[in-house]
DNA sequence: CTGAAAGCGCTTACAG
DNA sequence: CTGAAAGCGCTTACAG
């Protein structure tokens, strides 16, 4: 089947060869290959066979050349890596962007600019035109990159509310709020009273907004609100740990604990499990993501499940929207609770 | 310092405009970006001086239809993905190679092709030039894409060693045997001699090879072989809490269990827990991997580090020698025991 | 509907 | 050391 020896990258046919093969002109080719519009049956045909034939595949670098865009994708991934790589969730992103893109037939480039110099280079990369726009998913969303890309007119959806850009660059995120509300509201239905919380980082939405979401139904409940019961974190399995212990320190008798990740959450299992604290007969514990830590943690965490396979989707979807030439948008998706043994 | 509006996307500068600027011809600036070979100083420096004005970044389109090369990487992913998505160490591999490409200032595309059909396409995609070659990941490596890409002459390294493919493609490893052997000679020195198996894929090397490696210790230390020890896993922590149940029913006094991933290790745990033996008084269970899985586990699991680090780095370094003209070359990398609360 | 031709931005022998 | 020129593989008005 194959000529070519071991080793030998021979030379991949050309749209030259394809005419040739087909008894038509490039620009003929060409037609076909963008669409066929104005081209004949017999000519679509004949071409179709000849690529067929040939096994041509269009070189996108002669493509890119002329037409200026690249037909591709980055995922940008700012701030501290390792974070987002410890998170399962991330993966469930990359893998549902990946997959959405690839139905369009559009590869995706992976980047990561953890350092000030890296995210120097990235941009200079993107703004220069290597990708027609990019997936943004940076955590501290102060983040200047999505800014300068915003500038610099390049298409671009964020994972999650970029502070203070406003509804200028697009975003998807799910209802981090709502999903706080949900939890808290499931905690006092179980006669809860004594609700700490551990949050994530306050300068992102996701860590803001479930916060909020927080203190406005233990508010609604009438129930004083008490700073010893929340104490802050950085998503960190270790930060949950340390979290619950502080909150034992101040707070003995709390009965229940909400945690802005179930990452942190089984920190919290463990701090908890050391005070010699049954989950959930003493405390119960609710996490947030329904990342696969929420199974794998005895007991399993009840948690809130953000819809991550549609966020993903909804991401491509208005990036390439955005290439096409609409305008920004913001996605909000709505989440849901999972109950286990933890609560 | 910006003077384009919101959203407009100007046409960036080109090497045209860069040798005007200079005050040179086009093939100057050219020689300027390839190396600075055959140019004088002055030149020399009025060109970087044009290029740090004008803000210039070469077109990779247009410089990559005529070298021939893509300047980027592919790091394909075959088979079941959500497998690889689901294990932590995989994110270090993608992480770590992502990182030493950047250092080479080349883009990494990345690529799953988890049903025939999406082989087929990317396979298409490889070998029509679009990378300059590929990572290959793939967990049943009896894989038909290694061999046609291999064939196709498409530099390839791939993470662990292909099945039936010999030394014909690149591949870096770790010693899973003798990271089996370490581990299983562990738990003969803390006196467990009834020590059961959990095994990986046997279809995969890793499997077979940590699989050879706890048969040779036993052997060696003259315990007669017992099949009913053995019992076969996918790498799935579902597989691993199946696997322990069959072990106590087939031996319910065994007091080891060695099981060939952490993540398979939980699932041992959690039969475990439930069967009422505790760990590691009356079993002790020792992992695979150093994946997070490890920590987060109550207790903390005992078990082999894989270099994951140090793979991607080689893969990385391996990949571009071949693509440089190196011929393919095998790296098999040491592994270490971590002893946790498990053992 | 179709062909001939120009041109995208770069690199690379080829003369000097 | 340097410029002029050809050409990489494609797309896109432009005439027909």
């Amino acid at each position: 089947m194959t000529m070519h020896h071991t080793g030998g990258r021979r030379k991949p046919p050309t749209i030259h060869d394809v005419a040739r093969e087909a008894g038509v002109s490039r620009g003929t080719v060409s037609r076909v290959l963008n669409g066929g519009h104005y081209v004949s049956p017999a000519a679509q045909e004949a071409v179709n066979a000849a690529i067929r034939r040939t096994g041509y595949v269009v070189n996108r670098h002669a493509r890119s050349l002329i037409t200026g865009r690249s037909d591709s994708i980055g995922f940008l991934l700012t701030e501290p890596q390792e974070r987002f790589f410890e998170d399962p969730n991330f993966n469930v992103l990359l893998r549902g962007c990946t997959q959405a893109l690839a139905a369009h037939d559009v590869p995706l480039l992976l980047m990561l600019a953890g350092t000030q110099d890296e995210r120097r280079r990235i941009t200079r990369y993107i703004t220069a035109g290597h990708v027609d726009g990019v997936l943004l998913v940076s955590s501290h969303s102060g983040d200047p990159v999505a800014e300068e890309l915003r500038e610099a007119g390049v298409p671009l959806v964020a994972c999650g509310k970029p502070i203070g850009l406003g509804s200028k660059v697009s975003y998807v995120a799910a209802d981090d709020r709502d999903g706080a509300r949900d939890m808290v509201k499931h905690l006092l239905s179980l006669g809860r009273r004594r609700i700490g919380m551990v949050t994530g980082p306050l300068d992102t939405p996701g860590g803001v907004e479930r916060l909020a979401g927080y203190r406005e139904v233990l508010a609604e409940a009438g129930i004083e609100a008490d700073d010893r019961l929340v104490v802050p974190g950085d998503y960190s399995r270790a930060s949950g740990d340390a979290g619950a212990e502080r909150l034992l320190e101040r707070v003995p008798d709390l009965d229940a604990v909400f945690v802005a990740s179930d990452l942190m959450a089984q920190g919290v299992l463990s701090a908890l499990h050391r005070a010699g604290r049954r989950v959930p007969e003493d405390v119960a514990v609710g996490g947030f993501d329904d990342s696969p830590a929420a199974v794998a943690s005895t007991p399993a965490l009840t948690t809130i499940r953000q819809p991550w396979d549609r966020i993903s989707a909804e991401m491509v979807r208005v990036l390439l929207a955005q290439i096409g030439g609409d305008d920004p948008a913001a996605v909000i998706l709505p989440t849901e609770l999972v109950r286990r043994e933890s609560t």
